[in-house]
DNA sequence: CGGTACCCTA
């Protein structure tokens, strides 16, 4: 089900709001940088300018510090002001790993610094407020997981005989049970003197968060009485490991049957793609007389959402409104969402503008619409002005700017999310290191891969996926295998990156190895084999796996068809390119870049560069490569001032700058039209214009343009001219030139040049042995060919291959490894035998 | 001492 929600808001869905006015004039304007704690600060400056300052405000400092803890701001100013210098250890280290690595300590010396301010201060003075601090540093030391902090306190209150209180103990022992330090817990059980209902059932929930759900089961069955607590803890543990039956099972024979409950059971349903069902009993809670509250209607909203039910939701809507909590934080910032995944944008911008109070969740939400539909100028404008940031919010910019091709800014983003002391998340690593990936930065992976091996967290399966992509791009596929075989729970996206690896790396037997006896398949594994094969030029295979794919009923994506129509273009197929062109259709795929654009080059290599054309211009979005496929289709096909004419068009209005193939087509698209100057022009341009190096293949297109306009000197100057070794081509344009325009002197030399390069160069024997024949000189051509030999240098051979009955059958040069070759060459000699008659015609 | 919304890997 949730799948259906993800389906369901595709991108194309919110191209169309972009444009809409309402949503893009206002802008948000309630932006504000606001830093609470920095006001302290200086309010407590001007307090030492008075004089010394007193209790109430060294204490008031701390809770305005502690609340603020999340702020950006608050641990340089505290720290500042504590005279603790936070950021001593960091100045030196240039790696920005290392940097961010060290930002633990920074979070570590803010509540060090905390401490040292409290612990020298007297209770007596102000007893309620004192306790009522402890207990909110308490709080937040329990969140970050600073047990080490918390044990100072612990015994700092033991010392001054505040830690009588009850519930105090009890907020101890959480601490203690979350951090796994048993033995001071157990310490604390001991000091309640025997059963408590409370201590019990913090012992179950810290059981049950920690996954230990049979030892969560046991204490409660022992208990010998129980309360709602004990109750709603069991089923939301259940719940929270997916475990619904067993859960409801509890539910149902639960005697407090609360809100709390009702609400534990329903959010359940949701989070674990239920949605349908925890509308179900949302419905009946409504019958049985309980009346829900604001966290019952952010579950049920979520739940309208991943529905896709906008009717349902505008109902709940109107109960929200008669409970009188349509104002409420949590519930409007699920209806932002809600109104976002119906593609209402600006409902869901009404909601956000009209709220009277906003946290750190609404401003990721708005945040993350500005993200999802691409606008990331605008979304980076909201976060680096949102007043509080948490890891959803970071994470989100972090993974955006690693997928939108920035990923030194998600980098950036990273170090200094961990700077400013927000823990960052499986995900969050997993990120970062994909970004890493793409930037092939190998040593700053590694060193982050070594901080989540101590942090516990180098067996998790996402941050391994990114570990095994960033090892297969640097090349060290070694390294992959070895991450791979340490992941826990291996799923099938953990397999799709290792056998992607394997092709990556040009291994394509150990790719299908893993491929054959991974435990499940999906689409996406099914497309890395047909991609690794593609990559590999065996189109036969390409599509045998193809045909394998739809056999066992898996469904195409469209980095498949991609391929696919790569493969037709590559053979080049026409009719097998027009079935899948159907078929993409059907599917509605057409409108994607990447289909598009294979379709544009399958049609333009098959001929049918009509099709191309009204492909391209059906394109909603074209990229580089969509131009480039376009261009380079044109000039080939021999459309040269409608190639030339398109690359102008591109200049003038697309955002899109010129490549270096797209160079390659104009300049094929100049030879080939006799526009020599223009030609010579867009070459020098190249690097002073569209700061494009020229390649060797560019150099090649000038001599033949040069070549074939018959200005054979100019071209040999040119050759000669050029920074680095010319391509054989190059040779070979020249040659043909002095063939056409019977230059004998000047073929005579470029012969002795090739005999020259002809000890290393494969090519280059080729040609020479090919203008020997073709002047008769057979001695000189064995020379040749017996030089290769001694040299063992093999041209790689031309290929030729027929498609018949779904299969496609191919062959090299001498070749007779087919199974039916016998056959094949008599069928051949027949008709060579019956061709004789007209074989004057064919020379 | 129990229940929530925002981010989620190829």
């Amino acid at each position: 089900m949730k799948n259906r929600t993800r389906k369901w808001h595709t991108k194309s869905n919110f191209s169309i709001h972009l444009d809409n006015p309402s949503f893009r004039q206002p802008r948000l304007l309630i932006y504000g940088k606001f830093d609470p704690v920095k006001r302290w600060v200086k309010e407590f400056e001007s307090s030492i300018h008075k004089g010394s300052p007193n209790f109430a405000c060294k204490l008031n400092t701390i809770n305005q510090c502690t609340r603020n803890a999340h702020l950006s701001g608050s641990k340089l100013g505290l720290g500042c002001w504590l005279g603790v210098s936070f950021f001593s250890g960091c100045t030196s280290i240039s790696s920005p790993v290392a940097h961010s690595m060290d930002g633990e300590d920074h979070f570590i010396h803010f509540w060090d610094s905390v401490l040292k301010t409290l612990l020298p201060l007297k209770p007596e003075k102000n007893f309620k407020s004192y306790v009522e601090t402890c207990v909110s540093i308490l709080k937040n030391l329990t969140n970050q997981w600073a047990v080490t902090q918390g044990s100072v306190l612990h015994g700092h209150l033991l010392k001054k005989g505040v830690f009588s209180e009850r519930y105090i103990a009890v907020k101890f022992l959480i601490m203690y049970l979350n951090s796994r330090k048993s033995a001071e817990a157990n310490e604390i059980v001991k000091e309640f003197n025997g059963f408590d209902v409370i201590v019990h059932n913090c012992l179950i929930s810290a059981n049950l968060k920690g996954g230990n759900l049979d030892k969560a089961r046991k204490l409660f069955d022992e208990m010998p009485e129980r309360n709602e607590v004990s109750w709603t803890a069991l089923i939301s543990g259940f719940m929270r490991y997916g475990k619904v039956e067993e859960s409801m099972w509890y539910f149902e024979r639960n005697p407090y049957q609360n809100v709390v409950s009702w609400t534990a059971a329903i959010c359940g349903f949701v989070q674990n793609g239920f949605s349908f069902e925890g509308l179900k009993l949302f419905l009946k809670l409504l019958e049985s007389g309980v009346r829900p509250n604001k966290v019952t209607f952010t579950s049920v909203i979520r739940a309208c959402a991943e529905l896709g039910d906008f009717k349902m939701g505008m109902s709940i809507l109107g109960l929200i409104v008669k409970t009188g909590l349509e104002s409420n934080v949590s519930v409007s910032n699920s209806l932002i969402t809600f109104f976002f995944r119906m593609a209402e944008i600006t409902l869901a911008r009404r909601v956000f503008d009209e709220m009277k109070e906003r946290d750190v969740v609404s401003w990721t939400a708005i945040l993350d619409i500005h993200v999802e539909m691409g606008d990331l100028l605008e979304a980076r404008r909201i976060f680096d002005e949102m007043p509080e940031r948490n890891e959803v919010a970071w994470s989100a910019m972090i993974a955006r700017y690693g997928q939108s091709g920035y990923p030194e800014e998600s980098l950036e983003l990273f170090r200094r999310m961990v700077e400013e002391g927000v823990r960052p998340n499986v995900f969050c690593f997993s990120f970062v290191l994909s970004a890493l990936a793409s930037m092939k930065a190998m040593g700053t992976g590694m060193s982050i891969q070594g901080h989540l091996i101590k942090t516990g967290m180098g067996k998790d399966v996402s941050c391994s996926i990114s570990l095994i992509e960033l090892y297969s791009k640097c090349g060290e596929i070694k390294d992959a295998r070895v991450v791979f075989d340490l992941i826990l729970q291996k799923n099938v996206v953990s397999w799709n990156a290792m056998i992607s690896g394997y092709s990556l790396n040009g291994k394509i037997e150990e790719a299908q190895k893993y491929f054959s006896i991974m435990p499940a398949r999906n689409n996406v594994s099914w497309s890395i084999m047909i991609a690794g094969y593609l990559d590999n030029k065996e189109f036969d295979k390409v599509f045998e796996v193809y045909n394998e794919m739809l056999l066992v009923g898996e469904s195409p994506n469209k980095s498949t068809f991609s391929s696919l129509l790569c493969a037709c273009a590559s053979i080049p197929s026409l009719e097998k390119g027009k079935d899948l062109h159907g078929k993409a259709v059907k599917l509605g795929f057409q409108l994607d870049v990447f289909v598009g654009t294979a379709l544009i080059d399958m049609y333009a290599k098959a001929g049918d560069i009509e099709s191309s054309k009204l492909i391209f211009n059906s394109m909603p979005k074209k990229n580089e490569i969509s131009w480039t496929a376009m261009l380079q289709g044109l000039a080939e096909s021999g459309f040269v001032e409608e190639s030339l004419k398109l690359f102008q068009e591109m200049e003038r209005s697309s955002s899109v700058s010129p490549n270096e193939l797209m160079l390659l087509s104009v300049l094929f698209a100049c030879s080939h039209s006799g526009l020599v100057d223009k030609g010579l022009e867009y070459f020098n341009s190249m690097e002073t214009v569209y700061g494009i190096k020229p390649k060797a293949r560019h150099y090649t297109f000038v001599v033949d343009m040069l070549c074939r306009a018959g200005r054979l000197s100019e071209a040999e100057d040119f050759i000669e001219s050029m920074p680095f070794q010319p391509e054989t081509n190059a040779w070979a344009a020249l040659l043909s030139g002095c063939k056409t325009y019977k230059k004998e002197v000047l073929a005579e030399k470029v012969a002795n040049k090739l005999s020259k390069m002809a000890e290393k160069n494969p090519a280059a024997c080729v040609l020479l042995s090919n203008i020997y024949a073709s002047s008769g000189r057979w001695k000189d051509v064995v020379n040749v060919r017996k030089l290769m030999k001694e040299k063992n240098l093999k041209k790689s051979g031309g290929c030729s291959w027929v498609e018949l009955r779904n299969q496609v059958h191919s062959f090299y040069s001498e070749d007779g490894s087919h199974s039916q070759s016998a056959d094949i060459r008599d069928i051949l000699e027949l008709l060579r035998f019956e061709m004789r008659p007209f074989q004057r015609f064919t020379d």
